[in-house]
DNA sequence: TCTACTCATTAGAGCGCTCCAACCCTGTAA
DNA sequence: TTACAGGGTTGGAGCGCTCTAATGAGTAGA
């Protein structure tokens, strides 16, 4: 299993290796004839450059590492798609990488990853220790994605989680509703701005916000909605949930309950992940760009990389509401 | 950004660079007070080791491959849980790709992941061609996952699909169901052979297979329920779905035609994932060992890469039923 | 005291590649 | 004819590390 190398091919094509590496590089000032013989050559011995020498060599480097929090979050995976897109494209690497939410285990993953000496590394939704991070930026250029960071030296990519809420509360008054609760994500990623856009949002209406408890889950979802009929008085006749599947939990409790949605109580998630659009589900839910995402921290990722920019740059971007079947007028009062 | 190399360690130390490689390797034969210094210098420069340059001077490699074809899978990403688990307790490096389900794109992936000379690869649902895998395997030990093959050289890992249809159509018949359908999963992976399963376990009851055309959608789901519906005659009382989005888009056309779930019509999904889990679906469902199927690749892999087996090894795994609230004794004849 | 042997340490070559400076052409101008 | 371009081509150094063989310092045995 021994790989040919670029002295083989340039024996075999009867030429220097320096010949085969400018060939292999694509420049413009060698000879047809040459050419075609490396090219040959190279394909009948099944030749492949070598990236790690190639790096070695020209200490620069392709691979742009990503360290996953949660590759089981389809958030991330569309977030990577984003990325990938683009990385592609401008003949990068991934090197993708993951720290299953642990912090230690993220740390470690952080490591191996700037050990390649990349040109730049990501990190979706990081929970290790903001040293670590610091650690990391004056290592290689670093981005930071569904995370808000300080440093002067890391970027960042972030969705709006305010101007999410605001859209959700937005939709949910323009149809009529008053009596809007909030389950909140407790301290999941984004809560805490979803959290904030919720408030806020009600307060310039006039509302009084109604924050309960809750988590990114399904169950935590349900739980909420029983906490919130177990208080008695009258229910919220709308309800923005933390996220979709927070926002699915809190719907089959609804039903339980002998509540329809959305004739008797409207729900609004937050994400747009495939569950919400499944004709089952049917969710009214904020949509997050996460292929723009992604595609935007690799751009950005680039410029550094390229030595193009150094301060560091923080986006916004904006989410859009997706309406869907659980979203409708309140009820009329009785 | 130049990072300090084992040479500006060595002289901080005031050893040979050939003595801190030792340390960086954790070798026992270097004296106490020398080890210590290293380590000192070590973390006073901020020093780690080089992964690519250490991989050229050991011609050997660390780093394990991954082409996950679809990332927004959850069913890939449990596996590569169980890949990493195993495959960073070995100290090994992942390193994960894309190929978004296009062959050509994911062809340049595995290239790509060729590229770094890795000690082997792991191919996660690949659509490439089998020539691309064939390639593949003369250059790194290879590893095929949730795809068959019958390449004397790579190894694979799969699910017994035809069993877990066996076990679906085994639940469903005890409960009394004569009248069981099939929604085909069309071309996806694994659709054969889950098909060929739910027709012999028919066979072998003396029923009457039903396989309706349909795919590994919510839509596809729906649409096969309705064409069943259209056909007239007597609706089946079972169904054994393609897979879990196929399951829930076939549940919403039955409750949009006025059938219940579990009670006039039972329904099971495959590969329980998340949304089978979801209280607001809670789908009868057939469950692969995705995380077991990861680290048995896993290992497979390492023992290739190591030398200790050359001959191919193929593992197939027993899924197991999970039965929640789809699935239900037939109604009463009338 | 000298040889034998062990063990920590080191110099140097080399992994596969890129980069630079030098080189060799052939063609054109003087 | 000689000089001079200027593009195609090449040897050699070097990227940061590992590995082998050799070095030197002890330590024990004769």
């Amino acid at each position: 299993m021994r790989r040919p190398t670029m002295e083989d091919v340039a024996a075999r094509a009867g030429v220097s290796r320096a010949l085969v590496s400018l060939v292999m590089r694509g420049s413009p000032r060698v000879g047809e004839a040459r050419r075609t013989a490396v090219l040959r050559a190279a394909t009948e011995l099944g030749y492949s450059p070598h990236a790690m020498a190639r790096s070695l060599a020209s200490a620069t480097s392709t691979v742009i590492g990503v360290m996953v929090s949660d590759l089981r979050n389809a958030f991330f995976a569309e977030v990577v798609e984003g990325l990938d897109s683009v990385i592609m494209t401008e003949g990068f690497d991934l090197v993708i990488n993951t720290g299953a939410r642990d912090p230690s285990r993220e740390h470690r993953a952080v490591q191996s990853l700037l050990s390649f000496r990349p040109a730049g590394i990501a990190l979706l939704g990081p929970v290790v220790p903001s040293s670590t991070i610091a650690d990391a930026a004056d290592k290689a250029p670093t981005m930071l994605v569904a995370h808000s960071c300080a440093l002067p030296t890391v970027d960042t990519v972030n969705d709006d989680g305010e101007a999410g809420s605001e859209l959700a509360v937005s939709h949910l008054a323009e149809q009529g509703h008053r009596s809007i609760a909030h389950l909140d994500g407790g301290g999941g990623s984004q809560a805490a701005p979803r959290r904030r856009g919720y408030v806020s949002a009600m307060h310039r209406r006039g509302l009084q916000p109604l924050v309960v408890p809750s988590e990114y889950t399904d169950s935590g979802g349900a739980r909420a909605v029983r906490d919130l009929l177990a208080r008695g008085g009258t229910l919220p006749t709308a309800i923005v949930a933390a996220n979709d599947f927070n926002a699915v939990g809190a719907i089959s409790a609804l039903e339980e309950a002998g509540l329809r949605v959305p004739q008797d109580v409207s729900v609004v998630g937050y994400d747009n992940t495939s569950l919400a659009a499944l004709r089952h589900v049917s969710l009214t839910t904020v949509d997050q760009p996460r292929h723009e995402m992604g595609r935007l921290a690799a751009e950005a990722l680039l410029e550094r990389a390229r030595g193009q920019r150094s301060e560091a740059v923080h986006q916004m971007l904006h989410p859009a509401l997706v309406i869907r079947a659980t979203t409708a007028p309140p009820p009329p009062r009785g």
